[in-house]
DNA sequence: CATGAATGAGTCTTCATTCAT
DNA sequence: AATGAATGAAGACTCATTCAT
């Protein structure tokens, strides 16, 4: 508790209302990784904040809204990564999807941690809409980008046969695929491996831009 | 009510304890698509079964072992399409490939409820170790079977640089993916594209054994 | 809390639906007057009826079902103890008439306690629209019948310039007001000096049908 | 928010305590008639009269405070009204009498809100003996100017049999009655007819001081 | 004086579990 | 075996009160 203790006077009671919503939302990502979605209480949250109890109610509403709140946060921490490695990746298109596909195993969004909450939402999407909407926006847009950027790809290049959509969707799901299992059998895969076997199917896929030897790691 | 009482009659008191039991579990995987593993009660459970409130612990001594033994039928059911479909396929190690993959998208195991009821478990996973441990056990069958048809193509077609394990992890990932896009936003994909686009894939890591012309239906 | 643990034993757990219905009404109405309506929870109620915490919303599903409950029983209860009184009146309007206003002095109803609990429920009317309904209907009957009992002593004796729906009010007032007062200064007055006075009122205005020598106790 | 900075800035921070004690009362009486007493919340009240949160606990120490101080205020201001009345009748004891009667229907202490207010008041007195004593000194001092006029109209009229504190007991019953029927049924009464019922009652008992023919409007 | 973030005790409500029938 | 009333622990939420600014 002295570290609970020291961080509630360095903050102190003056913390902006903004800091203090991004500390509770940070607790609630921590409790539902570490006690998963239906166990996580609004207790576990104050406490992990060093805070008291009634303060989730005070900052969010409810116990729902916080939790969309933190759905969002997610969300956005997601989408900045894959938007500024967008950004950062310059014009060339091969290099832009790549920068997309890589971004996935940033270790800012791609941790034990992170990883376990968003499956968490994942696994009450169906029983909540607000959580498959927002997740569901998240995808789209994504969605949409890689879709271009490989029709790009195929335009330029010789692939006959291969339809964008269809490869959107294997890229897609190969590195939600990879989210998965990394999040049941973290033994049996990390993130460079996940990393090169994506690089792989790049190159097989779009063999003329994605050259072998030329390898890029995470 | 009637058809409560119509159903406890045509069950009779002599249903055998495996009935009942069955009864309560698909009551559960109902109970989780709908309302979602956190929202999911007993009583919802017992009221889905058409029986009395007290009937779980009857049956099952607590709450988590209902779920526990949820999870198992699950996986038994996955375990079982895949291994009969792998039966069917016949000795041809390339046909007993596409066998496991291709049953990811039979609707006994990938329908909407059932993939939502997977994902439920999948997002408490980290926070309960028997969830973990069910999971775990049962890609990891899969992973062995399919790392050693793998080993077999590759030995025998030459794909030079293909290691199996990653191509394991290539495919594994894709279709645990593809479930996952399923779950999140069903209006994008179907099954028959999944399993198209899994194909699609297989013709490019091995197009020795799976010619494109050769293209089969889910 | 022997006597609550007798009870409990007592009654058993086999106690019907409306036995226990019953059982927390009163104890809600015990409770409404001893520690008035703001400050009665389910906790003092359920302790009250020798019972266990989570059991009003087992009976009731919310504590205002409860409560709207306890004031329809208050009412019928009320509704009742005249209703009987007019029937046990006999013909004579005037006799029916005393009954009625009579009645509002049985013990049965007019007690502390009940009137406490009555004026609690009242103090909350106008914010809820549910009481106000409930108290209303009631007083709309009583209305009805005392009104048409006047109407017929107008028409018998001769008693210019009154008028049955004033009269209505005045003696309606009167005996509301007399509980307001029992229940305010409980010291200035008391059942039978209430009684006596209103069948001074009568006398005075209806002389013919209430002679003043003919006084009647409650 | 404007209006509340407006509200802020026009009376100042120099108000004085009074006029924001005043200010707080005020917006209690609004508060508890609109939600009743039990939902009255020290955060409606400071809502309703434009300030922050905390502002009650710093005029009146406690909830508790200020819901007497409200009382109080309540009954000063129905204190004053019938006392006026007095003085502005003269020395006249049927009319002085007729004056305190006529007051409780005066717009100033007899309207939805306020009666509404009074009895939310009324219905906690049993469980608040400061409720009750506030209210009881309150009724004690009109019953001793009643009673007082009373005797002296008895005296000189030939009232035989009848006594001055059944008199008195009578005509208060009837306008506290008639309060409680304007706050439950509105619609059956209003405060001219609830007047005039209340002068023909006096001239049924006093003949000789309010001749029928004398009405008066309120 | 006034604000409003923070506290934490208290309340309603839910629900897994028990158990008499 | 089954029922469903009852229990009681636990959780979300409210709100009077405090207090740094």
């Amino acid at each position: 508790m002295p570290r609970t203790a020291k961080k509630q006077v360095s903050l102190g009671r003056s913390a902006t209302r903004q800091v203090r919503r991004q500390q509770l939302i940070d607790a609630t990502i921590e409790a539902i990784a570490r006690r998963g979605f239906a166990d996580t209480t609004l207790a576990d949250v104050a406490a992990g904040a060093g805070l008291s109890q009634g303060i989730v109610n005070f900052h969010f509403r409810t116990k729902e809204e916080l939790l969309v709140e933190t759905l969002r946060d997610l969300n956005e921490e997601y989408r900045l990564t894959w938007r500024r490695a967008l950004e950062a990746a310059g014009p060339d298109p091969a290099n832009r999807l790549w920068a997309i596909l890589a971004a996935d195993f940033d270790p800012a969004v791609c941790s034990r941690k992170k990883i376990a909450v968003w499956h968490a939402f994942h696994g009450e999407a169906k029983a909540r809409p607000t959580y498959q909407k927002i997740c569901g926006d998240r995808d789209d847009e994504r969605w949409e980008v890689m879709t271009s950027l490989i029709e790009t790809l195929t335009a330029q290049g010789g692939y006959e046969g291969l339809e964008a959509r269809a490869l959107a969707q294997i890229l897609t799901a190969m590195t939600d695929g990879f989210w998965l299992d990394y999040h049941l059998s973290p033994s049996r895969i990390d993130r460079a491996a996940g990393c090169r076997a994506v690089r792989l199917m790049l190159a097989q896929l779009f063999p003329e831009h994605y050259p072998i030897e030329a390898q890029t790691a995470a």
